[in-house]
DNA sequence: ACCTAATAGTTGATTTTGTAACTAACAAGG
DNA sequence: CCTTGTTAGTTACAAAATCAACTATTAGGT
């Protein structure tokens, strides 16, 4: 009865996930916040209206789970900075359709880049079957199937 | 020269990584948080210290790489609530023993119950080799090998 | 011993997030 | 057309995280 149930945190999912997801964020974060001065929910929505095209605030919260008041201040700040423009839309004037600008496409693609390279140096300590398997697991975890 | 670059959001490791750990961590965190009136920090003090019996701040922090603010913030509360008892440490007396009190490890008990129950959850979405491969690679993606 | 640097931990000010209440616009039934 | 209910998005206030400055103590030269 010594109650030595075997339980390492090291090995607790959540603990290990949170660990790992701030851990790889770090060298990524350092680009877009101290290179182009933005927050996490500023670059998620950015890329979502670089891949998907015009979106509206509702969709890109579906899409990534934000809940609507973060993505209103991340739309509010990259509206400030030109980096999209906001048009109501003509059917339903509560919800506006975002669109990148000029500038916000080009600094869209510039963040894809270092993302992309970023990825693929992390998925470089597996094997490529490996990555693959992490990647479906970890979207079967966030519910993203 | 269209910029084709293949390169989905959904599959770039931070992005899925911080999913992955928001979505995995939302019910165990009504437990701590509801039920116990506790904060992410402050679970992951009380394990460390349920789990290694006595540690300074200092070493909890470098084991689970918190910062020293949140670390002590956190140890202030688990004090007043009785879960921990502070010694100061009589070889060098600027840092103090931290161990839990009774009624600390009889909420430390309970939680690890509830955390290993949850994680037997997670992984039972994949085989016994999947989820062990899972664990390996976060804990290289976190630096914790 | 004495001066400087480093370390453990705390505190306060600023930023960011989370929660709830709000406005404006639509929708459906009577 | 009016209620009543719902939805898109914003705003205000409270909770929490971050960052810098601070205290107390130790360590290492000289």
């Amino acid at each position: 009865m010594t109650e030595e149930d075997s339980f390492d945190l090291r090995d607790f999912l959540p603990f290990l996930l949170n660990q790992a997801a701030e851990e790889s964020s770090l060298e990524f974060q350092q680009v877009y916040k101290d290179r182009f001065g933005m927050l996490r929910t500023e670059w998620r929505v950015l890329f979502h209206l670089g891949m998907y095209g015009e979106l509206t605030a509702k969709e890109i919260g579906e899409r990534a789970k934000i809940h609507k008041t973060k993505i209103s201040r991340a739309v509010a700040k990259l509206a400030q900075r030109r980096y999209l423009t906001r048009t109501r839309d003509a059917n339903d004037r509560r919800s506006e359709r975002l669109a990148l600008t000029t500038a916000g496409r080009a600094v869209y693609r510039e963040l894809r880049g270092v993302a992309q390279t970023y990825d693929a140096r992390l998925a470089a300590q597996f094997t490529t079957g490996e990555a693959a398997l992490l990647r479906m697991m970890l979207r079967r975890l966030a519910g993203m199937e």
